[in-house]
DNA sequence: AAATCTTTTATTGTATACAATTTGCTAAAT
DNA sequence: ATTTAGCAAATTGTATACAATAAAAGATTT
């Protein structure tokens, strides 16, 4: 269906950016990259316009563009709204599971425990990534999955820094415990307010992020 | 800053797909939209390809872009979602509302209430618009603002049916009423609450508004 | 006359060419 | 030595040219 070059480019580079192999700030050269996948820059130009719309990528005009940068204060944002956004996904997620879903995501929720007491950080990292995925699917509601996966997207350059701060990957695997528990009794108050709490950066972690954030990641002013 | 072509025209044809003067399932011919705007094929092509990652317009590969349409399901998970989110914003509005703030948002208020017993759908439409975009910008938190604006954008070419439902102007009136109330009085739960219920489609007005849904804003398959 | 196959036309996607602007460099001046 | 001015090179944004595919029209067959 979909064989336009331009549209191929637009995944291979979205998974550069968010695994940061592409860094905040670094300038995209669209000649370079035309090279590299081997077309001319037509269609690497409109997929960094569609990076740029999805807010991966900062296109200044006449000056080329360059990984998304993000502001302290945006950065805020961007982890205050994931927060509500999986939340509504685990509350609505424990008004609708399935019989089926319900052994996924248990199962989903046990591959994450048992690489917890291991410092295995990039396995517990997908696995947690596959849990948090398959509940904004169970979610049913597919908009609200794909916007959360979007945000998830976005913020994957900032968050893959905070999973390494020693003591993160027990009590994050204890927290999704007591989630999944809540969804599969089918309390969805409880399972929003539980989600919240697990995705927000509060208190003394925000800290603990931010000292741990390069500060060519973050732009100047707030 | 942003001269250039392809950017002007995106809110141009933003703004021709939100009113309705270019419908849902319409094609959009790239030659006519080049001599429309006295541009080559270049500059609209990034213009439709940023639009379709907004989600308005959609791209069928080798056979041209049209006004996006939405499946009903779609479009019933696009006003679940919409109702969440204006629930947050009006849950942090309450929190985080400013003294001045306060004056704004009590004669946004007072604005729509004086043309609710008018049949004046197109002004109550932009004051009630203003309304639901001062609350997004009290929760201050611009990226939620942003998304929750998007959103509402994306839905207004099928939204714009809904308020011409008799009586929906009074009642829409009333329900802003409690809910600028509850933000005033910092009572956040309630504001969520009842924003949830003023935002979202429910029961009898759901079938409403598919009634009056003209057959060719939606997909053939659900 | 209806249906299918072939040919023509139109439209999309990509590459190249060119103009406009920015950036980097060199040189002069304070 | 640092700053400023002017020039050269590189890069972006747009237009045009061309190739590949899809839509439309016409011819042929049943």
């Amino acid at each position: 269906m979909n064989l336009s070059r331009a549209s191929e480019l637009v995944p291979v580079l979205e998974q550069d950016i968010v695994t940061g192999v592409l860094k905040p700030g670094q300038k995209l050269d669209e000649a370079m990259l035309a090279k590299r996948f081997h077309v001319s820059r037509t269609p690497v130009r409109e997929a960094l316009g569609k990076l740029a719309a999805s807010g991966l990528v900062e296109i200044r005009p006449r000056r080329g563009a360059i990984v998304a940068t993000i502001s302290l204060r945006e950065l805020m944002n961007m982890f205050e709204m994931m927060a509500n956004l999986e939340g509504i996904c685990a509350r609505y997620a424990a008004r609708r599971i399935t019989p089926e879903e319900k052994l996924e995501l248990a199962a989903a929720q046990e591959a994450c425990a048992a690489l917890a007491t291991s410092e295995q950080y990039d396995d517990y990292y997908d696995k947690n990534m596959l849990l948090h995925n398959l509940i904004y699917k169970t979610s049913h509601n597919d908009f609200l999955e794909k916007q959360t996966q979007d945000l998830r997207l976005r913020l994957s350059p900032y968050r893959r820094l905070q999973i390494r701060i020693p003591g993160r990957l027990k009590s994050s695997s204890d927290e999704h415990g007591k989630l999944v528990d809540a969804i599969l009794k089918g309390d969805a108050k409880l399972a929003e307010k539980l989600t919240r709490d697990h995705v927000a950066i509060q208190g003394e972690r925000f800290t603990d992020v931010l000292a741990t954030l390069p500060s060519n990641y973050v732009q100047a002013s707030a």
